[in-house]
RNA sequence: UGGGGAAUCGUCCAACGGUAGGACAGCGGACUCUGACUCCGCUAAUCUAGGUUCGAAUCCUAGUUCCCCAGCCA
């Protein structure tokens, strides 16, 4: 596989040190899946997909002030989206508070864990900073009987929140700020979305964390850099706690992606204050977001793959991104002919009322695709950059006196372009070549151009929503307030034209509009397409 | 010397003492009924300075730069 986390899994069985591998993919329920996510989940259910074990779907769901069941319904569907499946492991850090708490008074009793009366504040100040050591709590020596009392009554909920903490005693010296007595247990009076009432103290995520791990004999526990510096202290509560197993923590670097937020909590300020219309807006780099937009989960997946682990602070560029869903589109895409922006052709020597239906493919790339009939008459439209009447030297498409081929159709020659009052072009009158049917010239005669179009008469109207990177710079926040960094053209909505067969689109199916990208037909009702993504336009470029 | 991490093409990842390789991006070309796709070619990197070694991205020493940590968040 060639990265560290699969080689160290690897030689961890290979050297007989795990008989199997158990893995994790641990989210709070606070927010959405995003495509950081999508990482840790390819982490940790691709390594035990690889290695034959299993990994678990385990809530982090201590902090009950910010968890919702809308946020665990929607993670379990990203997931299972993504491929992924936990079987019977769905676990709740929730389901082992009683265990949590049993351990707590455990390391009470053994003296290495004490009921602090200080305020938060008093415990911030007492804290010390990065380079000087903090001050022992006045109520550090306190006997293990009183605290055991205390704990007791915090949990019978006779103080209000913030009055008390538990802390683990261990060194309010330590170079690592993680180890000077930290708090493990906080009363909050507040209504847990799985446990209801029935708890009024929580533990903390490094009270939880290992030691979820260790019930569920995880042997792998992956997570990202920032949880380094919690590694000691994961290991010192397994060390001083009677539990049933030592799982291994290991660290890797989180994905960044340029013009991308992966923060849930800038996220979910970009959808409370409607910056975008929702979790699963296609702007935003949610699971959900992505899915509405037209990714297949496979891109997706491929790109996580693609930009790699390591543990080197890294930001990959969205253009691999682009990259991985136009490869995976572009195998399994149907193509179809759409307008965006329509300008009218009028063939005048196709017979007026007539018409005809050709022959389109497909899909190139897949045979067993076949084939579809597309209207031909009299009346087209044709993409508004497909004219151009002064055309520069490079410009292969439609211009005055110009032939080029409409494709499955004919050879079409300009022979005018009709204006308004104010000088636009409005349409174009053009003449067919009848022997050009199907789109080739049996005198071999070439065109450079071949055009998509949709007969007027029979083009389908349809919502089109483009969308562009929802920021304007590469590092947005990068100067303080991502909010500043939003991209006012991030959405346009147009009408385009599409060809009929396009009205059966179902809903999330990404196909291409040809020449264009592509696009998925929206879960809103009505005929709605999303761009997914355009195809790379090498002209568009080098303009 | 507060503690902990990381430095390889523009970007991301590999190479684990033995020819610095791949992907994305970029450039050039071929092909083409999508200026797409595909194919071919090119550009382009070991943070710095010493040292060990026949040989160093890799080992050692000293620096430099960047990231994380002072929530009763996770």
């Amino acid at each position: 596989m060639g990265n560290f986390l699969w080689n160290l899994v690897e030689s961890d069985l290979a050297s007989g040190k795990h008989k199997g591998v158990v893995t994790r993919f641990p989210p709070e329920p606070n927010g959405y899946l995003h495509i950081g996510h999508a990482k840790a989940i390819y982490i940790n259910f691709g390594i035990a997909k690889e290695f034959g074990g299993r990994c678990h779907l385990r809530f982090d769901d201590t902090n009950p002030v910010k968890e919702e069941q809308e946020y665990i319904d929607s993670i379990q569907r990203d997931v299972r989206w993504l491929g992924y499946d936990w079987g019977q492991h769905l676990y709740y850090a929730s389901d082992y508070f009683e265990q949590l708490y049993t351990w707590a008074e455990h390391l009470i009793s053994t003296g290495k864990a004490y009921i602090d009366d200080q305020s938060a504040d008093d415990i911030r100040n007492n804290r010390g900073t990065l380079t000087a050591p903090g001050k022992n709590s006045p109520f550090r020596d306190r006997s293990a009987e009183e605290n055991l009392d205390l704990f007791r009554r915090m949990r019978k909920g006779e103080f209000p929140n913030g009055t008390r903490v538990l802390r683990a005693k261990i060194d309010m010296a330590s170079g690592n700020i993680n180890l000077r007595d930290p708090v493990i247990y906080r009363i909050l009076h507040a209504h847990h979305p799985r446990t209801g009432d029935a708890w009024c103290i929580y533990p903390n995520y490094d009270f939880a964390h290992g030691q979820s791990d260790s019930i569920e004999h995880v042997t792998h526990s992956l997570c990202s850099l920032e949880f380094e510096d919690h590694k000691p202290l994961y290991e010192w509560l397994l060390a001083n706690m009677p539990v049933p197993s030592f799982p291994k923590q290991t660290e890797f670097a989180r994905l960044n992606i340029t013009y991308t937020i992966l923060s849930k909590r800038h996220l979910t300020q970009f959808v409370r204050d409607k910056h975008v219309r929702g979790w699963d807006d296609p702007r935003m780099p949610t699971i959900a977001g992505l899915r509405r937009r037209g990714v297949p989960p496979e891109a997706l997946l491929d790109f996580v793959k693609r930009a790699g682990v390591s543990r080197a602070n890294a930001v990959v560029e969205i253009a691999m991104f682009d990259a991985a869903v136009r490869e995976y589109l572009n195998k399994s895409a149907s193509r179809y002919m759409a307008v965006l922006r329509p300008l009218k052709v009028v063939i005048e020597n196709y017979p007026e009322g007539a018409g005809e239906e050709l022959e389109a493919v497909n899909n190139p790339e897949d045979p067993a695709a076949g084939s579809r009939k597309v209207p031909f008459s009299r009346e087209l439209y044709i993409e508004q950059d497909d004219f151009m009447e002064n055309p520069p030297k490079k410009f292969f498409r439609l211009s005055p006196g110009m032939e080029v081929r409409l494709r499955y159709a004919y050879f079409i020659t300009c022979r005018e372009a009709v204006k308004d009052a104010a000088g636009n072009v409005i349409e174009l009158r053009c003449t067919y070549d009848p022997a050009t049917k199907g789109g080739n010239a049996p005198d071999g005669r070439k065109v450079k151009a071949t055009m998509h179009w949709v007969s007027a008469a029979h083009a389908v109207p349809a919502e089109v929503r483009l969308y562009n990177p929802l920021f304007l710079r590469p590092d947005p926040g990068a100067d303080g307030d991502p909010v500043k960094d939003l991209n006012p053209d991030s959405l346009e909505i147009i009408e385009g034209k599409l060809e009929p067969a396009l009205k059966d689109a179902k809903v999330g199916e990404t196909v291409q509009f040809e020449r264009l990208g592509y696009f998925c037909r929206d879960t809103d009702s009505g005929l709605i397409f999303n761009r997914t993504v355009g195809l790379r336009d090498a002209y568009a470029k080098a303009q």
